[in-house]
DNA sequence: GATGAATGAGCCTTCATTCAT
DNA sequence: TATGAATGAAGGCTCATTCAT
């Protein structure tokens, strides 16, 4: 009473969130939700199968809608029929922009995904994003002649980890868009030196 | 039974750290930690007044050496008296190997610094290195002559955390010392190339 | 959804039996059931005032009806005024037939009501039927000119346990009625004998 | 405090026992259990694993143990080299007196195994003697030249599960062993009349 | 030093039932 | 009639820690 059941609803979603925010998910209470939402905890089982259910509800689409970007926008670059390299990075560029612009638009949301969902399926959500980066990064490398062995392999795997880490950290400190693109412009310099340095080199020995 | 107190002591540490890195510290359990190490939860309170400080205990010494080895190398960096970028970045280069070899030679507790943490005090030691990571950064590139800007901050954060992550992956995964080296060689690299390109362009523009 | 007010009603008994079956009364879970309907739990209280009122609903009237004719099949069996043994015996087959028949007739419920009915009024149902079963056993041992001592007592409550048990297998086991006649014919030449033999031997020593 | 370690368990032990023969297994309570025994819940997880493991702590030996002697009392029956009538039933009377005997020195034991054991792995226990019995008795009836069919099977069943009733009910309602043995005694007559009749008559019959 | 029993609070979850809509 | 949200109690179990022995 006082909450129709859709507010209860988003009530219970409300203060998990901040409980899981804020403890993480295993450590994220159901009686504590339950106060915060002035609910008993019996309650929260008509709208909810149980803890992990509470989080799927908070998390499931956007972490779904995030990964469904990433890989439409990473094939978005592969693409690219004629190859440039200026246009690749330009195009990567918008994609990391629409991939920053998503995170924003879910900002919370990300945080849970990517810092409290230990002991939820989402765990290793950040991994599956990472893998599709190091994909991606590996057709780029092979579209510029550099010939990929098994010792690059850890190398891929840490510019995508690290490039993660950029993209979350945009995200983690709540920057404001204008901020994020400042921020993004550089990084994207600083990226496309890098791999110049790192493909062109290579292709100057052969 | 059949333990002097200092192998007990060390029976303890070593079931701990088994026990921490597969759950975590916040789940990991002392009777757990007790049985396997063929102790009674009551025998451990004699060596360690609580859960917490079995972890202080692991981790202690070694994050703190890597914090002092961290800043100290970091401030090698800046004493440089005369500047030139090649030595600037050989220097670093230098550091973030001796670094690295501390993080190999403490690989597990580590793991436990950076990956089992959570909820105890060194859940944000990471943070502390970036903040060394930063500070240093920025000296550097005040020495290049490019003036720091508020709008500058983030991405100098941004960066320090990649590097962190850089450096992390490296003992996460378990690469040996020349896999490491090669892969440190390209890292190097693609970073020099980066700071190249964010301080000179702006260098170029005055 | 569908159904009409006595759709519903027996949609609820229907699913209330299947879970009774399968979990016992105690641990049928209302939830499941109104699941099973297709229901609210709270739907079930427009028709059943509670669990056991569901339990009731389903048994009462054949438990009842058991009941009445136990007694009436047994009245009959001591109202034979000349009594000669066989057909005593004739007779008391004649009404476990009918009983067996009932029980056929009503599978289900007997078995809700001899194996599920713990925690409800009918968990003592048999007891009721074996105090029916006693006394008769007593009638017609006294007809016979025995002296039933305290002694015999538990003798006779052991031979109608036992009794029950006998039709109640028929039950439990789903026998088709040929296999019920086949085995009641043998069931009731065993007893025959049986108590010839406890009888006579008695009155002999007389 | 007040317990020393040994008491506490059979505290738990005598006082699980009582909530156990009152609401059966399912329904008992570890709460109460623990009241009942004048401890905190938790406390009882130093002693016990769980519930399961308190009944199986209450219950196994004396199950093992019946089973064993039902077993070995059994075969001693088929033992019997030449097999002469008289002498098998008296056989069967003393291994029968040997299991009253066992099951009266294991009163309440016996009635949580066969009555309170819903939920347990002992649920089943009572029909495992039950087919102990049932092979016995084939036996018996093919060594006096009967020939068994498919028929006859659930005969067989249904004579051992009213056997194992006759067993239980002199445990069930506590009698004296005086009382048990006079009843015995009858019951043996009874079933050595009725065995003989439809033994016999089979054979008359070829 | 070691034991392990005890604590007391906490965990997530399920329950039969009620009742405003 | 039917809904389904809410209740309030209870369920089994685990926890880090304490302390008498």
């Amino acid at each position: 009473m006082g909450y129709s059941s859709k507010d209860t609803y988003e009530a219970i979603m409300n203060c998990a969130k901040d409980e899981f925010l804020e403890k993480g998910f295993q450590k994220a209470s159901m009686r504590r939700i339950a106060e915060k939402a002035g609910l008993t905890t019996g309650a929260m089982y008509n709208h909810f199968k149980n803890k992990e259910m509470i989080f799927e509800a908070l998390v499931g689409d956007v972490a779904e809608g995030l990964y469904k970007l990433f890989v439409s926008e990473h094939e978005l670059c592969h693409e690219l029929d004629s190859y440039i390299e200026d246009e690749a990075f330009d195009t990567m560029s918008d994609s990391t922009n629409k991939i920053i612009d998503y995170m924003f638009d879910n900002y919370e949301i990300m945080k849970l995904i990517l810092s409290s969902s230990h002991g939820t399926k989402y765990e290793h959500f950040g991994e599956r994003l990472i893998e599709v980066e190091e994909m991606s990064t590996r057709k780029m490398m092979e579209k510029t002649g550099y010939k990929i062995t098994a010792k690059d392999e850890f190398f891929i795997h840490t510019m995508a980890s690290s490039g993660m880490v950029n993209t979350y950290e945009v995200v983690k400190h709540g920057l404001t868009r204008e901020e994020a693109y400042y921020y993004m412009e550089k990084i994207q310099k600083f990226y496309y030196a890098g791999w110049n340095e790192i493909l062109n080199q290579e292709l100057k020995l052969k």
